[in-house]
DNA sequence: TAAATTTGCTTGCATTATGCAAGTACAAAG
DNA sequence: CTTTGTACTTGCATAATGCAAGCAAATTTA
């Protein structure tokens, strides 16, 4: 009945090749997204993304992440057969590095338009729009 | 005697998704890191790293980076027995993201003193690091 | 110039990660 | 008290990665 705890390994010291232990997969990055800008925050929620992760794989990265402390599992407010995911600060401080990827990506691929929207705004006045952004996800926070 | 094309793929028109599909895995930003940093131009140099990537999935690596228009294959001045690896324009653009992800680690990980040194360069004049790394990097490309 | 070494891979097989479909347990709604 | 919703787990298939060995062409060494 021990549920194996999954030993968090780094390759090496390099900040890049840690920072890819820790969300450097496929979904992981996929789903603090959909926490950041899609205020998606329980596990159904996850499901339903465009891309279709799997149910064992969400619960696995799921689990990850929390491990790794980039996000936190709480009772949600509404129901208590739902689970509330929430970002930690860990995370959100991970949001210039996910704006940077939005900037150059919109540089080799095309973008749909509502998300080009966003893109532009957030090129325009990077500092800016990654403080308020910032903010906003911090409320959540309130602790 | 036909290579398969490795087909592209994407799981969704998401930016966030597509340039993982292009860069999310375990090891493409280890060697484009290489590229950058450390001036590692073949298959051996990039053997040589310290998170020992394996033979076959270097090769792997490379052919994908390639067919995503990361990085170049040329014949190398020194000699024919060697292959030259080459940043694209396309891959020196990422730099901001990496820039990001070293700023992300050097506040979640302990950083060995020399690449902690880089980082804080980078951090206390971000743009001019960026400006100045991607000036260097496209020297090399000069067509 | 023949043999050994370097270089950039490929190949075969083991292990791990991911994907798919089904099933389960608990909470809530009817 | 049955049905539905929610968050998973489980079993099995496929894909990605890892390891050790092998190989061909170029270069170096004897």
């Amino acid at each position: 009945m021990n549920k194996r705890i999954e030993t968090i390994k780094k390759r090496s010291e390099c900040p890049i090749s840690c920072s890819l232990d820790v969300f450097g997969d496929k979904w992981s990055l996929l789903i603090i997204r959909d926490m950041m800008f899609y205020n998606k925050s329980t596990y159904g929620d996850f499901l339903k993304s465009g891309e279709g992760i799997a149910t064992n794989i969400l619960a696995s990265r799921l689990q990850s992440l929390e491990e790794h402390k980039l996000i936190e599992k709480l009772e949600h407010p509404e129901s208590k057969a739902k689970v509330l995911y929430r970002l930690t600060q860990k995370a959100i401080d991970l949001l210039p590095i996910i704006v940077e990827i939005h900037l150059w990506a919109e540089k080799y691929f095309d973008i749909p338009p509502d998300i080009k929207a966003m893109i532009k705004e957030a090129k325009s006045g990077k500092d800016e729009f990654i403080k308020t952004t910032a903010r906003q996800l911090k409320k959540q926070i309130k602790t």
